[in-house]
RNA sequence: GCCGAAGUGGUGGAACUGGCAGACGCGCCGGACUCAAAAUCCGGUGAUGGCGACAUCGUGCGGGUUCGAUUCCCGCCUUCGGCACCA
């Protein structure tokens, strides 16, 4: 068969035939399949997008054969970093270079033979998307969710620039090596906060893998404990956050991160100038190395002294940084003898290290003992467990209004202003005499100029374009400025599956009375990479829109897959840099789209992924053209009934059992076990026709017939193809699956494994209905088992039926 | 460093809920067909020892629980994903 002439064949045909059309009179059938879009950043497409979408489509394709009208849409998004920079080392247009890309990609995942709905494209850099990004935003600053505050970015003091994370190597800018600083910027935040409990106790409801969810439940980092007001002797005051204020009379110091807003006032003269050499040296450092628990602990002194609550002690005023301002107060209590971290740091500058937790049995007196205790040294809470005392020690001091119990979250608001060009412009106008002023309605989108100088050079793009820049206050109609800074793409792609359904609409983002019955997605398809923020975003977003009574649902995604990563051949991830890239496209022009999408399905596990290796591409060529044989073996062999004996019964129970195996496996994403067990079944019936005389040609056809629509998901254009020469008119994948006939899977006997002392002996075979007995009988009298057990004595047998029986012997 | 995973023959990978480790492929070895080759088909293939029936070992390393551990527990090693401005 000539694989490539084929694929051109049926692609147009389920163009000009609409195949893959979502049917809206079937809503109430709906199946949506979503694989996550994709960013083009490459004009082309590599392995790494065949191994998501191609599995994918098969999975959409099974689907549809199942009987569910399945949605399956193709997007992109388009805004962000890559496109910026590449301009820049280029002078290509973001524009210009991401809507070329674009159209190369969806050329070629046309020619992949996907089964998506191109009627319901969303590109995320046009107006008539991005209008409906900037309404959500204004949606959520009307309801208080968007909000301005000051935040760090990193700063390169040469380029004048912001630097994205990706952009710092050891500390420096990747353009020219100059040390990054820390620096504060107003920006923009949603206040994702606000359903952190949500987003929390909604992970029990979703049919996601479960590290992922373990993953989301850390990243939201819930605990419960008590806030502490600490008086400073100059009048000021400050909370810390604890989980063990059951330690609170052990304080030997506390701690303020470098950027708490009471440094300043608290630093005495003789200490300033190492507390201003403490907070430069602290802009330089990354989060993850300050949050490092094996570097070394630093800090500096104040100067100044405030009053422990609990006990009235005079406790000095550090600043540290591993303490960070935007977890918990941004202040810690430093308990020497009841934390690794508070003991080093004692220890390095000479603090007090006082133990007030004991051993529960009293027999472990090291330092520091962090584990939960009874408390010591602690005056009338002497004696309590750390459990009592960690409430009742906040009871106590809120009494004199110095704590209160509180719930505390890593989860931080979402910062989403970006200082770039190529990204979604936010809708606010910043008037001198009515402040912050969101754009009406009606006035979006705010589109983004075309013409506008994105070089780096200290400013925001924008704010270099005077035309975009000067516009009108919408409410006293004087000059005002627009806000220069652009959305995180993240929040285009946060909604971008609530807009598939509806994304024609003009009206409106979405169509409610469409949403609502078309979402959730059923099956979400992507990286494990999104797991603790596009997948958290999303989350939130639904669940936002939901309060502002758009959506009636929860939550965006009720099943997700993770799809593993194709590594380069030598087991490194594929990149340019190191020369491992893998084209799937010479593949694909030499063995076609089905076996290249065959083989990454039979060759790797669809959520480990792993080092690709072309040697079993070949061998899926020949194993489709072996099955092309088949075919035409049936074929050449008609359909005359015949005789149904034990050879036919055998290959129906194969035949089944496949039927069977295959469809659990696909709805588990367990394509290379479906795919060998329908190898196995090729197998079985070429044994069949090779084995017996005057096979029945009709019996043969019928397990062919089934071979060919479990073959279809996996090797579309293969199948069509296959499906025409059995005679059938119309699409494959208007055909329904085949349903397993349990009768056929009905043995009266099957075969078990018996072991002496948990060492394989033998295999007995037994009624299907045997009971333990018989089958304890049958074991014990088998010759194999006799001479294992010889003279030592039974002690004890275990049988399980359908599996094993063990004879332990003495 | 922190959070989350993964590690199984020469090789890609299987193994339901603690129950026959290595399904299905690739590779390799042997055979059939052929003048020959390719293609195709058949058989074998974890390691060690033994002529053999068999025996012993074997799922990253070291311990443990259990009649029984790739699977559960404790401690390590290595690799990968994420760590809030790559998306």
């Amino acid at each position: 068969m000539d694989f490539l002439a084929i694929e051109k064949k049926w692609q147009k045909r389920w163009e000009d035939e609409k195949l893959y059309s979502f049917d809206k009179s079937r809503m109430d059938k709906k199946y949506y399949v979503l694989e996550m879009f994709s960013y083009p950043s490459g004009a082309k497409l590599h392995v790494g997008h065949w191994y998501n979408f191609g599995p994918s489509d098969s999975y959409a394709r099974f689907m549809r054969m199942n009987g569910y009208e399945v949605f399956q849409p193709m997007g992109f998004d388009a805004f962000g970093l890559p496109a910026e920079n590449y301009a820049i080392k280029t002078g290509i247009h973001p524009q210009d270079s991401t809507l070329k890309n674009i159209a190369t990609m969806e050329q070629q995942l046309k020619a992949m033979g996907a089964s998506f709905d191109w009627d319901y494209e969303i590109k995320t850099c046009m107006p008539d998307y991005y209008k409906w990004t900037q309404w959500i935003f204004l949606q959520f600053y009307k309801k208080g969710l968007a909000y301005r505050k000051e935040a760090p970015v990193n700063w390169c003091p040469n380029c004048n620039t912001v630097l994205a994370n990706e952009q710092v190597v050891d500390g420096a800018c990747e353009r020219c090596g100059t040390t990054v600083v820390r620096k504060n910027l107003t920006q923009w935040f949603f206040k994702i906060t606000d359903y952190a409990e949500e987003l929390l106790r909604d992970l029990d409801k979703l049919d996601w893998p479960e590290k992922t969810k373990l993953m989301q439940k850390n990243w939201i980092g819930k605990s419960t404990g008590g806030e502490i007001t600490f008086d400073c002797e100059n009048g000021e005051s400050f909370k810390v956050f604890t989980t063990r204020a059951d330690t609170i009379f052990g304080v030997s110091y506390v701690v303020l991160a470098p950027e708490h807003p009471l440094v300043d006032k608290l630093t005495t003269p003789e200490c300033k100038a190492a507390v201003e050499a403490y907070k430069e040296a602290c802009a330089k450092s990354s989060e993850i190395e300050r949050l490092s628990t094996s570097r070394e602990k630093t800090g500096a002194f104040t100067g100044s002294y405030c009053i422990n609550p609990a006990n009235g002690e005079r406790v000095p005023i550090w600043i540290g940084d591993y303490v960070l301002y935007s977890y918990g107060t941004g202040a810690v209590m430093g308990v020497a003898a009841h934390d690794e971290r508070d003991y080093d740091f004692a220890k390095k500058y000479d603090l007090l290290i006082r133990r007030v937790i004991r051993s529960k049995d009293g027999s472990d007196d090291s330092l520091p003992f962090c584990d939960y205790g009874v408390m010591v040294n602690s005056g009338q809470f002497d004696g309590l467990t750390t459990e009592e005392g960690k409430t009742k020690v906040v009871e106590w001091l809120a009494k004199t209004g110095h704590g209160q119990l509180k719930t505390n979250y890593r989860l931080r608001d979402w910062l989403i202003s970006r200082q770039r060009y190529w990204g979604c412009p936010i809708p606010i106008i910043h008037c001198p005499h009515c402040g912050e002023v969101p754009v009406p309605e009606s006035d979006l989108p705010v589109k983004l100029p075309y013409n506008v100088d994105f070089k780096p050079d200290g400013k925001s793009p924008l704010l270099k374009c005077e035309e975009y820049m000067n516009t009108v206050c919408p409410i006293c109609g004087r000059p005002a400025r627009r806000d220069p800074d652009t959305l995180d793409t993240f929040v285009c792609s946060s909604w971008y599956f609530l807009r598939y359904p509806d994304a024609k609409n003009d009206k409106m983002a979405f169509d409610p009375e469409i949403i609502n019955k078309m979402l959730p997605v059923d099956k979400y398809i992507g990286g494990a990479e999104h797991a603790c923020m596009h997948l958290l975003y999303a989350r939130f977003f639904t669940k936002a829109l939901r309060d502002l009574g758009y959506l009636k649902f929860d939550e965006p995604f009720t099943s997700l897959v993770h799809q593993g990563t194709i590594l380069g051949p030598d087991g490194f991830k594929m990149s340019k840099s190191r020369g491992n890239v893998v084209s799937p496209d010479d593949y694909v022009s030499k063995y076609g789209s089905d076996a290249f999408r065959l083989y990454l399905m039979f060759g790797f596990s669809y959520v480990e992924g792993g080092p690709w290796n072309s040697n079993g591409l070949e061998s899926i060529v020949k194993f489709m053209e072996r099955v092309e044989r088949l075919v035409k073996r049936s074929i050449d062999l008609g359909d005359k009934d015949g005789a149904f004996g034990e050879a036919e019964k055998s290959l129906n129970f194969v035949r089944h059992n496949t039927i069977r195996r295959v469809t659990d496996d696909t709805k588990q994403f367990s394509f290379n076990t479906a795919i060998a067990r329908l190898m196995e079944f090729v197998n079985a019936t070429y044994k069949y026709l090779d084995n017996t005389k005057d096979s029945n040609a009709k019996f043969t056809r019928d397990c062919i017939e089934d071979l060919v629509l479990m073959m279809a998901p996996f090797a579309p254009h293969f199948s069509e193809e296959l499906n025409e020469m059995l005679g059938h008119k119309g699409s494959v994948f208007n055909r329904s699956y085949p349903t397993c006939d349990q009768k056929a899977l009905v043995l009266d006997e099957y075969e078990l494994a018996v072991q002496v002392n948990s060492r394989m002996k033998a295999k007995i075979v037994v009624p299907v209905d045997a009971d333990e007995n018989t089958i304890k009988e049958t074991a014990l009298a088998n010759a194999q088992v006799k001479q294992a057990v010889g003279n030592m004595n039974v002690v004890k047998v275990i049988v399980i039926p359908k599996r094993l029986v063990n004879i332990v012997v003495k």
